[in-house]
DNA sequence: ATGAAAGGTTCAGGTTGTCAACTTTTCAGC
DNA sequence: GCTGAAAAGTTGACAACCTGAACCTTTCAT
């Protein structure tokens, strides 16, 4: 739950077709990515989970967190993953509740596969120049800067800090 | 082994970058959407759905394809809607094979305050100075208008121009 | 008229997701 | 040290989504 921002919206006719064009663009990615994970047989919510797991192992809870879904669906997810080998449960040492997943060589090799597909599959990104790709770039960066600090595929640079 | 496309991914950084990033706005636009539709107890599939038919009424097969899923799957999620009173199947007197799927009052309502809602959820937005916003819409409208016309939530003012 | 093909539906089965208990482990207060 | 609250994961029940195969109705080309 959100802390609901007073103002209602000013909605100007940019934002608005920003929005639509995003609606668009998103519907488009999100298809390309359950493809490339089916092509593997993997699901696109094992898919993330492995992808997530790049970083090095996690625990259950902050998966779930990072997926914004309860705990109890990482459960069977995770489940899957680790019977076709994709992932391992670890206890933690430091605290024997927590249970860290950590992805296989078999799931590391993957991810990453899917991750080199899925740069393949940016088809409508072809339609720019290189120095518009840049611009757009630091755009999302922008947007993004703000906005959570997770991602699903994820930018390379861990964001590490204290939990706050 | 696939049959392996001939080009193997050039895959420059800044693409790299780009689809990472993109991956983010994905995974942060399709849980403020999720959420936006919850909120007037819609799920994902049912709000799309009712998205596509602002357009006016639809044969099930155009959403099946438009959605890129089975038929069947589309059967389930129309009979939901149609239940609670948010669409109508009506015969299509040219085709009876064809049932047409329309919104009703109430189901283009609930659609369009989601949409409004959704439009307040663009909170990245808030970061770009408007001239941002503008080079930003003109960037996402260059990468749609080669890839796939279709939409989920659908850009109002379809973009009718020559393919340049 | 007959048969193939298209549009929808139904059924079975698997995955995702929520919510409410429940177990184990940790930690704060006494 | 002991007790109890809180956290991490799991389990079970239930709903929605999604696919694939089988089926019915309607259309259309022989």
């Amino acid at each position: 739950m959100q802390p609901n921002p007073v103002a209602p919206p000013p909605a100007d006719a940019i934002t608005r077709e920003v929005v639509d064009l995003m609606a668009s663009l998103v519907a488009l990615f999100h298809r390309e990515y359950e493809e490339a994970a089916a092509a593997r047989s993997l699901t696109g919510a094992q898919a993330k989970v492995l992808a997530l797991l790049r970083r090095g192992p996690m625990p259950m809870r902050h998966i779930a967190q990072t997926l914004s879904c309860e705990p109890s669906n990482i459960t069977g997810i995770v489940d899957r993953l680790e019977n076709r080998g994709f992932v391992t449960r670890e206890a933690d040492p430091q605290d024997r509740r927590v249970k860290l997943v950590a992805a296989t060589g078999t799931g590391k090799d993957a991810s990453e596969e899917l991750r080199e597909s899925l740069n393949f599959a940016r088809e409508p990104l072809a339609a720019l120049a290189e120095d518009e790709r840049a611009q757009l770039r630091d755009l999302l960066r922008r947007m993004l800067e703000g906005a959570g600090p997770d991602s699903a595929t994820g930018p390379a640079s861990a964001v590490e800090h204290a939990p706050s």
